[in-house]
DNA sequence: TCGGTGACCACTG
DNA sequence: GCAGTGGCCACCG
């Protein structure tokens, strides 16, 4: 069958991403290690590129282990800010202030 | 079948 | 903090 991707894969992620508290953000590598795929962050990113197309999650609680924002995604910005979740500036936020502790 | 790329990460120096 | 290296998996040409 015309697999995309994984089915268990995306559940899995996004369940995750779901549980992301707001005023919080967390890693691919995070995400990857709590699925049991550690070294795989790269899909992460991948089922959340298209995570709008299995529903709504909190997406823009993701950011890359150096606390950059998606590349591309303008929205996440604000909606981030809109969470008081501090920023260095317009491109990173603070993970120091707000990575997600699990 | 291969090489390049990508919302990535860990380790080493 | 940065640069280099290797690893992972899916997609595209």
């Amino acid at each position: 069958m015309g697999r995309i991707l994984d089915e268990n894969l995306i559940y899995e992620v996004l369940s995750v991403v779901d549980e992301i508290p707001e005023g919080k953000v967390a890693t691919y590598g995070q995400i990857a290690r709590l699925i049991g795929r550690e070294k795989n962050a790269r899909l992460v990113g991948r089922v959340l590129s298209m995570a709008e197309f299995y529903g709504r999650y909190p997406c823009h609680r993701v950011v890359n282990h150096a606390g950059r924002l998606a590349p591309g995604w303008k929205e996440q910005r604000e909606l981030l800010e809109a969470e008081d979740i501090p920023m260095k500036n317009t491109m990173y936020v603070n993970l120091k202030m707000c990575l997600w502790d699990e």
